[in-house]
RNA sequence: GGGCCCGUAGCUCAGCCUGGUAGAGCGCCCGGCUGAUAACCGGGAGGUCGGGGGUUCGAAUCCCCCCGGGCCCA
């Protein structure tokens, strides 16, 4: 029995019912587990890393869409490929940003109240049930646009398999003495009570503060005064020494009786500044002139921690610390509240203060100011201090770009507090040796990542939070014993008991008895930094060390994906977390994509109402089509949102279905059997064309695979795009619709079908990663009961590999060139006025290379058919030069000198016999004649010189050579063209009155003049063109159901068509 | 302030690595085609290749500086 390709040439194309008509087919018959299935048993591994989207939010990012479809198209390349694909999704829960969205959601203010009033254990519910919901809209929009992953089956930072996981690593680093802990001057959120990480830190505000000048008496000298300015007179309480530039200069200067000491770079912009006209230098030195120079603190009686500090007040040189460019020269320290100061003290040994409390306010060493808050009363209460004392030189606001929360919009402070770090910059070589072996596309993210890990600093893992992975350290409450506990067994084993969640408060219940001295064991209560938890994804989510089975047999990561933000992100925490825990990187290849930009290259943000959201996009736009479009652009680069872009790939989505649609209707009518004749058993009879065609298929193949394996599915998409649309729609099919219309089943139409099947197949298979469901729809209507395709769907199949024999580099080229000649006989065409329908008697090339002439050799019938012309003549180069006739216009200014008063009779001459003129000049380069009785020359530089050509050839010129038509007409062309005419207006006809493509009709058509004698001469052609069984050249009897008047070339044609009754 | 990326037709983007007369699609105007037809074909208009300098016989392409946008840091 023949299996012949089923037809859509009926249906009506809507591609979203397409789609909707696909989700239910999956659902139904559990595609993506038969899928997962089959990559099982393949013999090689594929282990993709997801990076775990943050799921705080139940609406996904256009980037966060176009970041799993292009994972998509990996995920289902290597299924097709014949690889076990690893395709664990997986969801980032924990941290700050989810803490604050449920403190919103219960009102709450402080971190105290998290505590006190709501209980830690609700809160922590409140969060997961948060994060869960969240969970599960995501996943059900990343099935909407296709995503195959195992989606039963992520990987949740928050479960206990997972937090015990990240427990193993705090003990490996603590193994390899990495962790410590240490004061570090950080920022903190005095609203949510924690420290941020530098990474964190990373949205600032034009904030209004003061900025002062403060004078500290020089020790044991009377009105003289160290100069110093500051915008943070909070910071003045904890102040312990000041800063000065060994190498830069410095003055004494004398205002009304004291004196101050600045930096001479300086003195004119602050004198300026605070309004001082009359002042004196009376001393330069220089900055290390200044060292050891002790000075008093204007505040010490109202500070009780300045009675600690007063031993430092001092000058200390530390160049990194004092600009030329502001301030006085002069920098005031307080190691608790800044980076820089506190190196300088950890150098000399001075104190580390932190006078401020976890909630911004001043603490009992601030004295007087304690419990002010630091930016507001605090700065008050101080500045008036200052005032009172006289120890305030000047006084201004500045505005000025301040850090604040990213989450909760608080500005924050800087101030020295006691944090977990794990010692990486121990690492530093091992990180840096490790990312060199690492893959990267393109190639500029390795130079990124490279500059970034030479900046390498200690991480500190540790936040004063709830919602985290809980810090997995134990100190004795007797001898201060540390203990780092790896995983719930090891808990156990230490006396503790297992909670019921392995979250705080929970586990802060859990005690462990001390292996030192018996005592009791507390645990540390912070929890870890958020980073922390997708860094270990590449073991953890895979249930390692618990389950060590799974990470031994799949590791390393083959192949990960993320935007570029994630260079500093993910790809570093998980390379950090490889370094620490394995000595080495976990993943070997990483690709780059960029960001979702809106129409004009800026950011989707809510807040700018430039956002689109994901679900009003698929209910707009079909899924595939989405899909398509995110993948044309080049996957590093940031992608701009166009809906008209999507507009445009809709377009193209009609052709593709059009394509198909056009070879169903064909195939199924001829029956045509895909297994018996298929492109080898028709090799014979293959046309040039049809040799093309499978040229370029063969090439895409090999292209599309050397582009998804070097990592450039922009690319793959493009190549898709091109065949399909250009190649096969605007070409190929325009080139063999009239063999495809052939009555009888001739050889070289069952050669079309091959080709065109083969084409139509493989393409479909190779667009099945990029376009899931169209590839479903058109396999499963069109292809699965035909040809040997059997497999339930069609991501069951395998991806085609290129078959280098077919491809041919010259026939292509070949068929390059007659394209570019086939465009300029149209060209030709339009500017002689004759119609692509009407016949022209030949097209004649000169070819410019042998290879020119060698395709117009090869291709001429193909050339002919697109020209419409009865014939393609090849030319000698010397035949456009024959033909040619030249014609002249008389140039004054070169005449005249010469021939003086026979100018006018010359010029007449020359306007008389242009082209003799012309012609002569053309040839010697000179026109003799006789003027008045005398014998004149007329040369070259005396005209200008002008070929043409004669009216019957109109020529156009091309990089391949010189093509003309000849448009000189016979009647038969004439003929043959209004016989075009009137077949068109039939072919209307029919289709208006719903006849099927395979009905024969009965025509009649009264006419007269040119028309009638037209038709009598192409009566044959007309009746097979339009499938007439009967045609009379006559009136039409009056029971005729279909009856048009029409006029063509100005005469009126009545045609009447009825359906011819069925013979026999 | 630093590192990296991007800037080409009205719009979206190829081309740049490896220098050789600026390309495609869409849009616009004109014409053609008509059994895939909400498709298709041709022509035309439209470009200081962000700006400036350099290397070179020759620069969109290589080098330097600047401007605008993006990401990451400070």
């Amino acid at each position: 029995m023949a299996r012949v390709p089923g037809t859509i040439g009926s249906e009506k194309y809507n591609q979203f019912s397409l789609e909707e008509w696909v989700k239910r087919f999956w659902e139904e018959n559990n595609v993506y587990l038969k899928v997962k299935e089959k990559s099982r048993r393949q013999p090689r591994k594929f282990y993709f890393l997801d990076g775990p989207p943050y799921a705080s939010a139940k609406s996904i990012h256009v980037g966060t869409a176009w970041n799993k479809v292009i994972k998509d198209i990996v995920l289902r390349y290597h299924r097709m490929k014949g690889f076990n694909v690893w395709d664990k999704p997986g969801y980032d829960t924990h941290g700050l940003p989810i803490e604050v969205k449920i403190e919103q959601k219960l009102g709450i203010k402080v971190k105290k109240e998290i505590v006190e009033k709501v209980g830690v254990d609700k809160f922590i519910m409140e969060c997961k049930r948060f994060v869960d919901e969240n969970m599960e809209a995501m996943t059900s929009q990343f099935k909407e646009i296709g995503v195959f992953m195992d989606w039963d089956n992520p990987y949740v930072t928050y479960k206990d398999e997972y937090i015990e996981s990240g427990w193993w690593l705090i003990k490996r680093a603590h193994e390899q003495g990495l962790l410590y802990q240490g004061l570090r001057v950080l920022h903190w959120c005095p609203r949510c009570e924690t420290t941020l990480a530098d990474y964190e830190v990373s949205e600032y505000r034009e904030l209004e503060d003061p900025s002062i000048y403060v004078k500290l008496p020089v020790r044991g000298r009377s009105s003289e005064y160290l100069l110093i300015w500051t915008t943070t007179p909070w910071t003045l309480p904890a102040n312990t020494f000041v800063m000065a530039h060994p190498n830069l200069d410095y003055v004494k200067v004398r205002i009304d009786g004291e004196t101050y000491i600045l930096a001479k770079a300086r003195l004119e912009a602050v004198m300026k500044e605070a309004g001082v006209k009359d002042y004196e230098v009376v001393e330069e030195l220089k900055g290390s002139d200044l060292e050891g120079l002790e000075y008093d603190h204007p505040l010490e009686d109202l500070v009780d921690a300045q009675k600690e500090l007063k031993q430092y007040h001092k000058v200390v040189m530390a160049p990194e610390a004092v600009t030329p460019y502001e301030g006085t020269g002069l920098v005031h320290a307080a190691p608790g509240h800044g980076a820089v100061d506190y190196e300088v003290a950890q150098k000399i040994g001075a104190p580390v203060v932190s006078l401020v409390d976890d909630t911004g306010r001043m603490t009992e060493g601030a004295g007087k100011y304690k419990g002010l808050y630091f930016r507001t009363d605090a700065n008050k209460a101080i500045i008036e201090d200052l005032r009172a004392r006289g120890a305030l030189f000047h006084k201004t606001k500045i505005i000025h770009r301040y850090p604040v929360c990213w989450r909760c919009k608080t500005p924050l402070l800087l101030r020295a507090t006691r944090q977990w770090f794990i010692g990486v910059t121990k690492l530093k070589d091992e990180l840096i040796r490790e990312a060199k072996k690492i893959e990267w596309r393109p190639a500029w993210a390795k130079i990124r990542f490279l500059n970034m890990l030479k900046e390498l600093r200690d991480w500190v893992i540790s936040r004063q939070r709830f919602w985290g992975i809980p810090l997995p350290v134990w100190v004795c409450s007797e001898c201060g014993y540390m203990h780092v506990v790896g995983s719930v067994e090891e808990l156990e084993e230490m006396g503790g008991e297992r909670p019921e969640n392995l979250h705080r408060p929970w586990i802060d219940e859990v005690k462990l008895k001390c292996p030192k001295c018996g005592g009791e064991m507390r645990r540390v209560p912070d929890v870890l930094d958020v980073w922390f938890d997708s860094g270990i994804a590449f073991y953890a989510s895979v249930g390692y060390p618990r389950e060590r089975e799974t990470y031994e047999r799949l590791k390393p990561v083959d192949f990960i994906v993320e935007g570029h933000d994630q260079i500093r992100g993910w790809f570093f925490s998980l390379l950090r977390s490889g370094v620490i825990g394995f000595g080495e990187k976990p993943y070997n290849r990483v690709l780059v994509h960029g960001f979702a930009l809106d129409e004009h290259g800026r950011e989707m943000h809510k807040s700018l109402g430039n956002y689109v959201d994901f679900n009003e996009l698929i209910s707009k736009v079909p899924r595939d089509v989405v899909r398509f479009w995110l993948l044309q652009t080049t996957v590093w680069e940031d992608l701009r949102f166009s809906w008209k872009g999507l507009e445009h790939m809709g377009r193209d989505f009609n052709v593709i279905w059009n394509v198909y649609s056009f070879a169903s209707t064909y195939m199924s009518l001829d029956s045509y059997d895909p297994v018996k004749v298929t492109v080898e058993s028709v090799k014979e009879s293959l046309q040039p064309e049809d040799k093309w065609l499978l040229s370029r298929l063969n090439r895409l193949i090999k292209e599309y695979h050397e582009a998804m394996q070097d990592l450039r599915p922009h690319d793959a998409a493009r190549l898709l795009r091109n065949f399909i649309i250009e190649d096969v729609s605007h070409w190929y099919i325009r080139l063999v619709r009239r063999r495809v219309w052939e009555e009888s089943d001739t050889l070289e139409k069952r050669a079309a079908y091959a080709t065109l099947y083969e084409a139509l197949w493989k393409w479909l298979l190779l667009a099945a990663p990029f376009i899931p469901n169209t590839a479903e729809y058109l396999y499963q209507k069109m292809f699965r009961e035909a040809g040997e395709h059997g497999e339930e769907s069609i991501h069951l199949h395998e991806l085609p590999e290129a078959r280098e024999e077919w491809i041919d580099d010259e026939l292509e080229e070949d068929m390059e060139v007659v394209r570019r000649l086939a465009e300029a006989v149209a060209a030709a065409r339009m500017e002689a006025g004759i119609k692509l329908r009407r016949p022209v008697r030949k097209v004649i090339v000169a070819p410019k290379t042998g290879e020119v002439e060698r395709a117009v050799k090869r291709l001429s019938g193909l050339l002919a058919q697109v020209a419409n012309a009865r014939s393609v003549e090849i030319a000698g180069s010397d035949f456009f030069e024959q033909v040619k006739v030249y014609t002249v216009e008389p140039d004054y200014g070169a005449i005249g000198p010469v021939f003086k008063r026979l100018t006018p009779k010359i010029v007449e001459l020359i306007r008389e016999k242009s082209r003799e003129v012309g012609a002569a000049i053309a040839e010697k380069g000179y026109y003799e004649a006789e003027v008045e009785g005398e014998r004149v020359r007329i040369t070259r530089e005396m005209v200008k010189l002008k070929a043409e050509y004669p009216e019957w050839l109109r020529v156009k010129e091309t990089k391949h050579g010189l093509v003309a038509i000849d448009t000189s007409l016979t009647w038969d062309e004439v003929a043959e063209g209004i016989a075009r005419d009137v077949v068109r207006r039939i072919q209307v006809m029919r289709k208006e009155a719903g006849y099927s493509i395979e009905d024969y009709v009965d025509v009649w058509i009264k006419a007269s003049g040119e028309v009638e004698k037209a038709l009598h001469d192409k009566r044959e052609y007309v009746a097979r063109e339009v499938r007439a069984r009967k045609l009379e050249i006559a009136e039409p009897p009056s029971e005729t159901e279909v009856v048009r008047e029409w006029e063509i070339d100005g005469e009126k044609v009545v045609i009447a068509v009825r359906k011819a009754p069925s013979q026999g």
